[in-house]
DNA sequence: TACTTTTTTGAAAGCGCTTTCACAAGTGCG
DNA sequence: CGCACTTGTGAAAGCGCTTTCAAAAAAGTA
C-alpha cells in the first residue's frame, strides 16, 4: 500500500506483456462477452443493460483494470470531463484556497480542473480561454477576472461558465457574488464604532469591481455615521504588500492625520503595518487596521489582523458545484454566505 | 482587442455556420488544395515540405483560424501536450510560486499543466498519478512528494518524471535537489555568528527529506562551532504556523532556555513569532529568530524575517525545462541554485 | 536518353471511444 | 395467433488527427 502508483503502473505494464496492449473497450467487449458498444453503454449509463450482461463487464473491467481512454471519449463524445479554471495568479495566497474548492468538489463528480493564470490581464485572460476551449473543456469557472460580462456572455455560448465576483446572469451563464459592499461597510463601521473619524482607506485597482465595491462600503459606512468622506484619506494600492506600505508612505509624505487604516486587502494591510512600523506608528496603539479576506496567513501577523473573512475555500467548491449543475442542466441556486467581520488584535478605540 | 476571447468564440461560431462545422485539418487542406496529411507534416514539422505547399498551408490556416483539436492529436499521435504536475497542496504559499515557475516555462513550448494536489499523502500522491496517467499527460512533475523513490521510477517507466527534493537518478527520471543541509547550516551559522550558542530547532516532518536535511545542517553548524546538539532544542512542527505556535509554547513549557530559534520554514517561524509574542518575548530583542523558504510575505513579517532562499519560482521552470528536454530526449543538466541568506530584522547580536 | 535513387505527396488505416441505425427478441393487443 | 410495438443489442460509421505505405515527381547517374 506503500505505493499504489507504482503497484498499478506496474500492473498496467505487465497487463501490456500479457494481452498485447493496452486495455480498450474492446478487450473488455471481449473478456465479457458482448460487444464494444455495450460496454460503452453501461460504462456511461447511456441505456438500459440487462443485468446479466452489466455484470460480466463491470467483473471484466475490475479484472482487467480498465480505464476508459479520455482523449478518445472526448473525441468520439465531446466530453472531456475536465474543467477550465481560469485564476489571476496560481500562487495568489487568496485564490489558492479557491482552487482548492474547487479541486475538492470537483474531484468526486470525476473531473478534473485545468488551472490557467490570466495575470490580471484581460488579453491574456482571453488567451488563456481560447486555450481551455481549444482543449475542449466541458466548462469554464472564471475567478473574477478583467474580462467584460459581453465577453463571458459570448464565452457562454460555447460552453457553461461559472464566474465569482459580478452578477451577470445569461443561458449558462453563473454567476457568484460576494457582497463587498456590505464587506466594507462592516470593516469601515467597526473602526467608527471603536471611535474613529479620520479613517484612511487603502484602496484597489478601481478596474476590479470588488475594488470599488469595498471603497463604496466604506463610503456608506461613513455617511451612515454622519462622517464627511475625505478623498485624501483614500490612496489607490494593487492588492499586494508592497503597494500598502507606499501607500502608507503616500499617506504620511500628504501630512494626512489619520486614526485607522482600512484596506481593501490583507496584503495590503499586512504591508500597511510594515509601512506603519518604518514611521514609528504603532498598531494598534497609535493606528487601528483593518484588512479584508481574512488569508489564513492574517491570524499570524503581528498583531493577529482584524479582517473582513471572505470565504475562498467556500466560493471555490461553490463555483464548481454551480458548474456541475449546469452541465447536467439544473438551474444552479448556490448563494455565497455573507461576510463576517473576524475581530482580532489590530483595532483599539481611539483614546480620549 | 478588449476580449480576444469573445471575438474569437464568436469568429468560431461564425465559421461554423458558414462552412458547415468546426475547422478541421481536412478543410485547411481543401483551402489551400493539398492533402490533410502534408497539412499535419507542416503542422508538426514532420517532413519535408516543398515550400510552396506549406506557404498555402500557412495561409489556410491563417485563414481558417484553425485550431487542431488536442483530443484528436492525443488520439493519434499518442501525445497531449499536456504534463501532470504532483504538488502538495495548491494553496500552499510556497509550492505557488514553483506552480508558476512550471507554468512560465511550459507555455510557450504549447504544453499546459495538470495540477493535482497530493495532500502530503502517500496514497493520495499515488492516486493523482494515476488520474494524470489516465489523462495520457506527456511527462509527470512531482513537488517533493511522499511517494518512494522507487515508485518514482516505476511511474519513469511511463513517461518522463521530473522530482525536486531528491538525489534519484534513473532512465526518465530527473532530479532537482535544493541543497537544505547547506541552507540548515547557513541559517545556523548565521545565528551562531551573532553570538547564540543556546540556538533552538524547529523542524519539520521527519518522514521530508527536507526537514530532516535541515535539522542536519543544523547539527552540522553546531558541531563546526564546538557546540553540543541539545536534542531537548529540537521540536517537532508540520510546516505551518500553527505548529510554530505550539513548539514554542512546547518550548517554554519545557523550561527551556534558548535565545535563538531556527525554524525550518518560514511558515513555522512566522507561528514561533506570534507564539513567543504571546508570551511576552520579543523577536529580536528576545530572541533571535530565522526561518528557511523566503516567502514572499516574509518580507513583510514583523519583524522582517531572516531566511534562508529557496528558489522556488526557478525550482519550478528548473523542473520544467528539464522534462521537456527529457521529452525531446535531451539529458537535462540544470542544476539548483545553491542557498542564500538572506539577512533582513529578526536577528540580534546576543548582549554581553 | 534510359534508368536508378532520392525526395515529396496522397491514400488509407488506425488511435479508443460514442452513437446512430437497424435488426432480433420480447411484449401487448385484438 | 398474427399484428404493431417496445425493448436490448451489435455492426458500423465516425470524432480529427498522425503515420505508415506506396505511388509520383524530381534528381542524379551512366
Amino acid at each position: 500500500m506503500k505505493n499504489k502508483a507504482a503497484v498499478s503502473a506496474t500492473a498496467r505494464s505487465a497487463a501490456k506483456k500479457n494481452d498485447g496492449g493496452v486495455v480498450t473497450i474492446e478487450r473488455v467487449a471481449e473478456e465479457a462477452g458482448v460487444s464494444p458498444s455495450t460496454v460503452s453503454r453501461i460504462l456511461n449509463g447511456t441505456a438500459v443493460v440487462s443485468a446479466g450482461k452489466k455484470a460480466a463487464v463491470d467483473q471484466a473491467v475490475a479484472r482487467l483494470g480498465f480505464v476508459p481512454n479520455p482523449m478518445a471519449r472526448g473525441l468520439a463524445g465531446g466530453r472531456t470531463l475536465s474543467i477550465g479554471v481560469v485564476t489571476q495568479a496560481i500562487d495568489s495566497p487568496f485564490y489558492g484556497a479557491s482552487l482548492r474548492g474547487i479541486e475538492d468538489a470537483l474531484d468526486p463528480a470525476g473531473y478534473s480542473p485545468l488551472f490557467v493564470s490570466g495575470h490580471w490581464d484581460a488579453n491574456t485572460e482571453s488567451r488563456c480561454i481560447d486555450i481551455l476551449l481549444s482543449r475542449r473543456v466541458d466548462g469554464i469557472i472564471v475567478l473574477t477576472g478583467r474580462l467584460t460580462d459581453a465577453a463571458l456572455k459570448n464565452v457562454a455560448k460555447r460552453v457553461p461558465v461559472v464566474v465569482t465576483g459580478r452578477a451577470v446572469k445569461a443561458a449558462g451563464l453563473f454567476s457568484l457574488n460576494f457582497d463587498n459592499t456590505e464587506g466594507g461597510r462592516l470593516a469601515t463601521r467597526h473602526l467608527i464604532d471603536l471611535g474613529h473619524r479620520k479613517i484612511a482607506f487603502i484602496s484597489g485597482d478601481p478596474r476590479h469591481p470588488d475594488a470599488t465595491q469595498r471603497l463604496s462600503g466604506y463610503r456608506t459606512a461613513l455617511e451612515q455615521a454622519g462622517i464627511v468622506f475625505k478623498p485624501e484619506l483614500v490612496v489607490q494600492g494593487e492588492y499586494n504588500e508592497a503597494s500598502g506600505v507606499a501607500a502608507v508612505s503616500a499617506l504620511i509624505a500628504a501630512r494626512q492625520t489619520f486614526t485607522a487604516i482600512f484596506a481593501a486587502n490583507d496584503q495590503m494591510a499586512i504591508g500597511a503595518a510594515h509601512g506603519l512600523q518604518r514611521h514609528s506608528l504603532r498598531v494598534p496603539e497609535d493606528v487601528s487596521l483593518v484588512g479584508f479576506d481574512d488569508l489564513p496567513t492574517s491570524l499570524y501577523a503581528l498583531p493577529p489582523l482584524t479582517t473582513v473573512h471572505q470565504p475562498a475555500y467556500e466560493m471555490g467548491s461553490l463555483a464548481a458545484e454551480a458548474l456541475l449543475q449546469l452541465l447536467e442542466g439544473t438551474k444552479p441556486q448556490q448563494v455565497v454566505p455573507l461576510p463576517r467581520l473576524i475581530v482580532r488584535d489590530s483595532c483599539q478605540r481611539t483614546k480620549r
